[in-house]
DNA sequence: GGCCAGGAGAAAA
DNA sequence: TTTTCTCATGGC
């Protein structure tokens, strides 16, 4: 079987929109415009050729088991766009700008760190120390245009380091939240098998038990690898988005979920990544 | 060289 | 219960 996938003229499907919509960390523009993708213990290569995308790196069998969902090739994103368009000016122009947008369905752990490492912190910031985390505890898969990948860490792998350790890869005070977490994962403490089959308000409390894991940092993991398409991460960008198009100057973070489910609908974890993409990326 | 970055935890009010 | 302070570190 030849490794490699041809996406005929797929609809909503932008790479380079996906790739720079703060939902991924592991997928980085190549030299000829391609991009080199790491998930799920592959590195594969995925570029246009025309209207259709293909992807280097896996088979057939591999893209119906597993990418075709990573890539949430199984939504009509159009029903997602029907359904919240026309609520107002500035989603209708979002909407439009982040066509190309889709939610990923990525690994439920690798999220959980992923997303400890980005309080307060930037995405270049945050893509390096994943890549220092990689390196070190994680499996070597290959080499694309020079650049040697590893696979994210499993819990096992990367329950082997110390704090000091963790201090070594650059991830600041947020060592000790790491090194914590991944103990109650694999003391299953949290069981992640148990969370997927939660609905939103059982899995929320089960996942701020864990070191690090506050509401926002739940909410981008249920949203981009639990498959909840209504929880909605709200951060500084959130916040300045509801204050300065709706008007919703509010702190607790209940009642602004609350004005989300409202206001949004089953959809608003994703409509708030079309306004996420739209205030972060325009002009 | 100060400010900010897809926040959370602990202390204080 | 809600608000304030602190936490490493690199990019700009």
């Amino acid at each position: 079987m030849k490794n490699r996938v041809v996406i005929k003229k797929p609809k909503n499907f932008i790479i380079s929109q996906i790739a720079d919509s703060g939902q991924t960390f592991r997928w980085d523009e190549n030299f000829d415009g391609s991009y080199t993708i790491i998930a799920f213990n592959k590195a594969i290569r995925i570029f246009n050729d025309n209207e259709d995308i293909v992807i280097e790196g896996i088979n057939e069998l591999e893209f119906e088991n597993t990418f075709k969902n990573y890539l949430d090739l199984n939504r009509d994103y159009q029903l997602v766009i029907d359904e919240l368009k026309n609520k107002d000016k500035n989603l209708d122009e979002a909407l439009v700008y982040g066509s190309g947008i889709r939610i990923l369905n990525q690994d439920t752990w690798e999220m959980i760190i992923s997303f400890i490492i980005s309080g307060n912190n930037n995405i270049p910031r945050i893509k390096n120390s994943i890549n220092v985390l990689s390196e070190r505890y994680g499996k070597f898969i290959k080499e694309i245009d020079g650049k040697r990948l590893y696979s994210f860490p499993t819990p096992e792998e990367l329950s082997v380091a110390t704090i000091e350790n963790l201090r070594e890869c650059g991830l600041g005070y947020r060592d000790k939240y790491i090194y914590n977490t991944t103990k109650m994962i694999i003391n299953k403490d949290i069981d992640l098998s148990d969370i997927k089959n939660m609905d939103i308000d059982e899995a929320r409390i089960e996942l701020v038990k864990l070191m690090g894991v506050g509401n926002k940092v739940a909410d981008c993991i249920m949203l981009f690898s639990l498959n909840k398409s209504n929880s909605f991460p709200v951060d500084t960008w959130v916040k300045k988005i509801l204050k300065d198009y709706y008007n919703f100057d509010e702190k607790n973070n209940k009642k602004i979920n609350e004005f989300a489910n409202d206001y949004f609908g089953k959809y608003a974890g994703i409509a708030q990544q079309y306004l996420f993409n739209y205030i972060r990326n325009k002009k």
